[in-house]
DNA sequence: ATAATAGAGGATAAAAAACTCTTTTATTAT
DNA sequence: ATAATAAAAGAGTTTTTTATCCTCTATTAT
């Protein structure tokens, strides 16, 4: 469905909004083990987030990733867009690099409909959301 | 959503049917060229479908790939599993490894709602009901 | 039987995705 | 100012996916 990158990222940004309560930050380290994801391909990831303005970051000791009260409000499908882009809400399910009304693939307004359904849940839901789920251990970013 | 190779499945496994009425065959050559695909890369691609048993082929003259009464009752819902497997409607949205009711990743039910969707979509379309549309070209498997 | 045709199978190559390492830069505490 | 810390940046490497080529085998028509 998701790229691994995109599922890494998904991860990490639930866990950092989660850990950003009170202006504190997290680290790469403790991202990796929170999301058990590799230390410094999630690094890569998130550095690639902050460019794009989903993250904040702070280098130096007590240094690390946060989010914001406006960070905090970032979506699931920004952080799928920034990192798969929007093919996955808005290509052919058969790959047709033309395929619209005028010119259907056959499984055009099926399709159509799933990846609506999916944009539409990924855009509600934000990561503030999550945070009460997470800290009451009602859901989880890893095995075990 | 899928996999390059499952896109070009989907459509040859399409085209290939549209084509098979009255017993007739398919060269390689023609469902490359009518699903706009990389030939010997498609030609893999329903060898594999073919040991699977979900298309039929004859080799030599006037030999080709075809799909009998039974095989046109395929639904796509096969013809994903049978190239990408089924993590897609089964796997969890976040990839974690262990994501279930009792463990859950956040996005989990409302993932669960999507893939259902998506299976149920593909379980209920044959290859069958797609002919006559393509064939009165209200529905395409290229562009132009 | 023979030649021509067309898929099967194995090997290889190219491109993309996933992952790692090293150096640099910014920040903080001393 | 200096040392320690932690992310940023850049340059790899490995693995997986996508794509190509070549030889072999089955089938058909002559």
């Amino acid at each position: 469905m998701f790229s691994k990158t995109c599922e890494y990222a998904l991860r990490a940004m639930l866990f950092v909004g989660q850990k950003s309560k009170g202006g504190k930050r997290t680290g790469i380290r403790e991202i990796a083990e929170g999301i058990d994801s590799p230390e410094y391909f999630i690094a890569k990831i998130l550095q690639e987030l902050s460019r794009k303005n989903l993250i904040q970051s702070l280098k130096g000791p007590a240094g690390g990733f946060y989010l914001d009260k406006k960070g905090m409000e970032c979506t699931l499908a920004d952080i799928v867009s920034a990192i798969d882009g929007d093919k996955i809400f808005s290509g052919c399910g058969l790959g047709l690099k033309e395929c619209s009304e005028k010119k259907p693939c056959p499984i055009h307004s099926e399709f159509k409909k799933i990846r609506k359904e999916m944009h539409d849940m990924l855009q509600a839901s934000t990561l503030n959301e999550f945070d009460e789920k997470l800290e009451r251990k009602l859901t989880f970013l890893k095995r075990v």
